[in-house]
DNA sequence: GACCAGGCACATC
DNA sequence: GATGTGCATGGT
């Protein structure tokens, strides 16, 4: 057993199912990862409900928007010039290659779409990656800072290395499996926000308090077996 | 008042 | 390729 599968256990059996993003229509997720890049998710609940309240959460009415008007009414998400544009961006994208829908985007390739997500302005990995793991369901794993700071702190990866070879030691090491991957970020975000803070961690009493260390660099190290998880 | 939050593009060396 | 900077609100 790989030390990431331990880790999704302790966490899981820890936090229990985030359920991030349930609900939600894909294209308001697609909004969702778009703003809330580098921003607390109240905030962008804050500026969704904006959209939502006016019935303009979707591509063509957003896509009508002037970014002026557009970066009004997601003010509360921060960074609204740049996030009206990056919005603007997104649609233009989404009418232009899939006909203005997520389901025709959920069609294709999971590795081709990620291509031409990542050249639209202001879709970067994480935020591709998100749009194809939490709106169209494809099993790609999400690394964010929460993420990298983790598994730095406990000396699996160092935060430095790039956003590629985190991903792929996640892919490399667990099942391709779109819940798996779903939960096991959210869990990240969640231990995180709650224990592996950026300035005073609270390690007594966080789940991962074993991992690593000495642990990681003793090879003779073995994971005990649990019980599968739901 | 400082610090932080589910990044990204762009300039510069 | 690496490193630095601008972007902005709202909660703690």
């Amino acid at each position: 057993m790989h030390e990431l599968v331990f880790i999704y256990e302790k966490l899981y059996r820890f936090f229990g199912p985030q359920n991030w993003w349930p609900g939600d229509t894909p294209f308001e997720v697609a909004v969702g990862a778009i703003l809330t890049q580098n921003t607390n998710w109240s905030n962008v609940e804050s500026a969704m409900l904006n959209l939502k309240n006016r019935n303009l959460l979707s591509p063509s009415t957003m896509h009508g928007l002037s970014a002026s008007k557009l970066a009004t009414l997601i003010k509360p998400a921060g960074y609204f010039n740049v996030k009206a544009r990056r919005l603007k961006s997104f649609l233009e994208f989404l009418i232009e290659a899939y006909g203005g829908s997520m389901e025709n985007m959920a069609r294709e390739g999971m590795l081709q779409c990620r291509e031409k997500l990542l050249r639209v302005n202001g879709i970067g990995p994480e935020t591709a990656d998100s749009i194809l793991l939490y709106a169209l369901q494809k099993p790609i794993f999400v690394i964010d800072a929460y993420t990298k700071r983790v598994l730095s702190r406990h000396e699996i990866m160092e935060q430095e290395k790039s956003y590629a070879e985190f991903q792929a030691l996640f892919h490399a090491s667990l099942p391709g499996d779109v819940n798996l991957f779903n939960e096991y970020h959210a869990l990240f975000v969640r231990v995180g926000k709650t224990f592996c803070k950026k300035k005073n961690p609270i390690c007594g009493s966080c789940p991962l308090r074993e991992i690593g260390g000495q642990a990681k660099r003793d090879e003779t190290t073995r994971y005990p077996e649990l019980t599968p998880v739901p």
